[in-house]
DNA sequence: GTATTATGACTGACTGGTCAGTCAATACAC
DNA sequence: GTGTATTGACTGACCAGTCAGTCATAATAC
């Protein structure tokens, strides 16, 4: 890139070269000025999730994530106190949608089967489907080292999805729509096999496939027996 | 091995100390001179898996490796190459034991149920009740960066695991021990709990505590019904 | 046995590089 | 012009990896 010569500085060549604006990044496009501060914090928690995902917490740079999202680095500080509580804030932004979608699931009284397959699609097409299963994954990955991000997704996903899951199974098993009340004491076999799909695709996917949707559906038919 | 102690020099109490044998703990013991390699290894093997498990990969520091085993840093680099080095031993020796146990469930034809029991029991002492579980939950955390590590694991015990198990399920199956395929096709499903098992108690356990073990029997109990 | 020399395991201060976070200078909006 | 957002060179801390030196032990000499 080279800051290079200064337009030349000239007569006093002297100076190094204290390259003042240039900047644009090499294809520079001007920056916006202001442009719109959502959009900015946006694009960065964008460049954060690229980087945070694919070297975890310690391993990403700002850096690279500033040059990524398009900006300076010093802006970053304008939008999150620092690299900690940028990391948070992705979490949280990520997870955070997703919190409607449970509230949904409230219509008590829906059979266990349904509500089932519908947890399980959810889980597919929402976090398997998408970038959420990058964060989910580093959730486990930086839980044990940033117990706030734990305590946090524990309180406000997992703890609400077994408040609302488990008396319905509960119900289920007492109608006789579960061979027991297995599932109502350990909702956690529900969503078991999805997280073994996201670790397998993230760690051994390239050495042997695995066809997850059709995992699932085994599942399924485990849980419940063949057909619907 | 082990050049092992010289006999103690004894008498000559005068010196600092050169304490023999002791050695480790806390309170200064004078180094022993090359005490037994071997020993020395593991120390140090015994501190990383210390170091690693609490701060990770990039946040264990080599500093508290050696302090830790009661070496100085430089002694690390004389029995392993570098910090990754250091890393993918550690992996290995923790591993390289439970290889063996699982030839040992060669015997074919044994009974589906027994096949399933008998892993999640094993997997329950071998894995859950030990150390090793802090390094099943490394590679998961490690293995993205990792990739060698990653793909040492899969090819070493995953592929192998299946290998072993796939073809006992696939005669279970066709012999009408099975309701379907479907664990033949993904024995994935067999272990899912564990792996959830050794999030949940990183992660969650101080939040919401989980019973494993009965988590397990409930798991098996799904899979082939009641009792056994 | 004791004295002397040789060996190499071990040490820890140091180096070179990296990176989170700062802030004076700059560019823009008005 | 004034005020504010943005920049990016810089600082300070931190840490993997190095290497000149130390010293317990071993080897050899007597």
């Amino acid at each position: 890139m080279a800051p290079t010569v200064r337009k030349t500085a000239l007569k006093e060549g002297t100076q190094r070269d204290a390259l003042p604006s240039v900047r644009g990044a090499a294809a520079g496009p001007r920056k916006r000025r202001s442009a719109a501060p959502e959009e900015r914090r946006a694009a960065i928690l964008d460049a954060a999730l690229e980087e945070f995902t694919a070297r975890g917490y310690e391993g990403a740079r700002l850096d690279d994530v500033a040059k990524r999202a398009g900006v300076a680095k010093g802006t970053i500080y304008l939008y999150f106190a620092d690299k900690e509580a940028l990391f948070q804030d992705l979490v949280r932004s990520m997870v955070h949608p997703v919190l409607g979608t449970l509230e949904h699931l409230r219509e008590v009284d829906i059979p266990a089967r349904m509500l089932v397959e519908g947890m399980l699609n959810t889980f597919v097409r929402e976090i398997l489907g998408t970038r959420r299963k990058d964060i989910v994954r580093l959730i486990f990955t930086e839980g044990t080292r940033f117990p706030a991000i734990a305590e946090f997704y524990h309180r406000e996903v997992i703890a609400r999805v077994l408040a609302i899951v488990r008396p319905i199974l509960k119900r289920a098993a007492e109608r006789g729509e579960l061979r027991d009340d297995s599932l109502a004491r350990f909702p956690q076999l529900i969503i078991a096999p999805g997280l073994v799909a996201i670790m397998w695709d993230a760690l051994f996917a390239k050495y042997e496939p695995l066809d997850v949707p059709e995992m699932i559906r085994a599942h399924v038919g485990i849980l419940f027996g063949r057909g619907p």
